[in-house]
DNA sequence: CACATGACTGACT
DNA sequence: AAGTCAGCCATGT
């Protein structure tokens, strides 16, 4: 892909289906190396200066912590519309992590 | 070109 | 099980 690295990143992001969340190594995976997951984490950085709205909520790290959440505009909103999703949170942690993570390559397949 | 940074992950203690 | 250390890769200075 000619495209950059992150917009790569951006475009995963993207695509989580709504009350789903991946991790920064899940689409690092799916881009070709699981190292770059730091990366991911980087460009999400960027997310905010993106055109459409990125869901970076629906990034977490592998623990499903809201490591992130400090970059948000408040560091409550991520919990928030992860709340507003059907998503529990508690102590910056999601519940049933596992239950609601959704990997990049399957694309839809949650179905 | 080399060094420093970062929303991470895996292995070890 | 929880905390600590080091590795990895792209971008910026």
């Amino acid at each position: 892909m000619d495209k950059d690295f992150y917009a790569r990143v951006f475009d995963v992001v993207r695509l989580i289906p709504k009350g789903k969340v991946t991790t920064y190594g899940h689409i690092a995976r799916c881009l070709g190396s699981r190292r770059s997951a730091r990366l991911v984490g980087y460009a999400m950085n960027l997310s905010h200066t993106q055109d459409p709205t990125i869901p970076a909520h629906r990034v977490v790290n592998r623990k499903g912590l809201l490591t992130g959440k400090m970059h948000f505009k408040d560091i409550d909103q991520m919990q928030r519309l992860l709340e507003k999703e059907g998503i529990e949170v508690k102590n910056d942690q999601i519940l049933r992590f596992q239950d609601h993570l959704w990997d990049p390559a399957v694309l839809g397949d949650d179905l």
